[in-house]
DNA sequence: TTGCATCTTGACCATTTGGTCAAATTACTC
DNA sequence: GAGTAATTTGACCAAATGGTCAAGATGCAA
């Protein structure tokens, strides 16, 4: 999970973590996203996540040596879930449904996490300092692998051909455009992705323009 | 144009700036841009915009009033220019050229200018608080309009049932995606849109994508 | 209860940074 | 060229903020 974990100056004898050790880690963390998510590396202050954690900037920094390694374990804390729907997509199953599938899960993602959404964006955005070797890395190979797929599909017939790298970037930008630019939606449409008519309109609406981009039927159920 | 001015203290008799003052803003608002745009508004420094303008941090705090007032003369000055492609979007026109040439646009603009694209996402992930009265009044109009000549499309049997503000989402999505996102699709593609062939492939997958997806069929010059 | 490790905190420090101000320098008008 | 307005700067200040530290409070095992 290369070095982004950021553990703080806590060392217990046994692997690990104390009963308080995990509660207050875990309230810190929360504290972290909300804070990070919000205000941006820069703008964020650790008094202030200290104080969302119920507990004393100095109690904080016990648990984590830094506001970096804040940042770093917030950033490991939420990875593994943010790409975890592109793992899904399934070479075996019907294109039009996996991708349906993914969609409706990308968008799942943005309503449910979108601080985690923000907290990445930001982070791609001012050059990606903590999570670029995970790019280029495990990320890389991860899309390479579904890519993959996607050609597969399109050699065999199964879809129109595209781009699949390029039809990746599309979900993802459109998917997490409505958490990302959520103040934006909601002030244009007067609403979000917590109504959830608007959830499934989005849903249809995206699904929909992906799908046919490529040839394909939304199914039944919309993925659902 | 609302109050997003932040003029300085600056007061000629006559309305016009002398020819220092037009270069002297004129090298700040270039060193704002790259400064915010990079580091977002808590991360930037006046003295690292001075000293890329230049000039002393003493100098520059002598035409802009404040932080605040370099930021809001930032926004307002690339807002325009940022928003102008959707203008463009002509109801008389063919729907495929029209949604072509606009996807291009858009695309070009994220070539040209990423750093404003930055800006922009920055401030709206923070929850705009500096041009939410623009969204919700110039902008909104705007959408509302241009959702409307989309409308009339549809209507007309020119082009496939679809939400034509999700429709206007997806297109600032996935174009914008390039220049927020260059260093992921740099990372993961080796290519951004500096490079002509990657320009071009890119507008021809985004192109591509979203016309099928209206049911439209890409003209021949790709919008160009 | 005792003793030790864990946990918690307030006081404190050094640095960064936005902004002020008086003085000096430069540009321009008559 | 004198005189006035505009421009430029270094010195300085106050507030914010990341981080340290020693001391105290608490949990826990024997």
């Amino acid at each position: 999970m290369t070095s982004l974990d950021g553990q703080g100056s806590v060392s217990q004898k046994n692997g690990g973590l104390s009963r308080i050790q995990e509660r207050n880690r875990s309230l810190i963390l929360d504290a972290a996203l909300s804070e990070f998510s919000r205000k941006g590396f820069s703008g964020a202050t650790v008094e202030r996540i200290a104080a969302e954690a119920g507990m004393s900037k100095s109690n904080l920094l016990y648990y984590f040596s830094s506001k970096e390694a804040i940042y770093k374990a917030t950033l490991a804390h939420i990875l593994e879930v943010w790409l975890a729907p592109l793992k899904t997509l399934d070479a075996e199953g019907e294109p039009a449904r996996e991708l349906a599938a993914y969609i409706r899960q990308k968008i799942q993602m943005s309503a449910d996490y979108p601080e985690a959404s923000r907290l990445f964006a930001n982070e791609v955005m001012q050059g990606a300092p903590q999570i670029l070797p995970i790019l280029e890395g495990e990320l890389k190979r991860l899309v390479e692998e579904k890519a993959q797929v996607i050609e597969t599909w399109i050699e065999t017939g199964r879809m129109q051909r595209t781009d699949p790298v390029h039809l990746i970037f599309t979900i993802w930008a459109t998917t997490q455009h409505y958490a990302d630019f959520s103040i934006q939606v909601k002030a244009l449409t007067g609403r979000d992705l917590n109504d959830p008519v608007f959830f499934e309109d989005t849903v249809a609406s995206v699904t929909g323009l992906v799908l046919n981009g490529v040839g394909l039927t939304v199914p039944q159920d919309g993925g659902a």
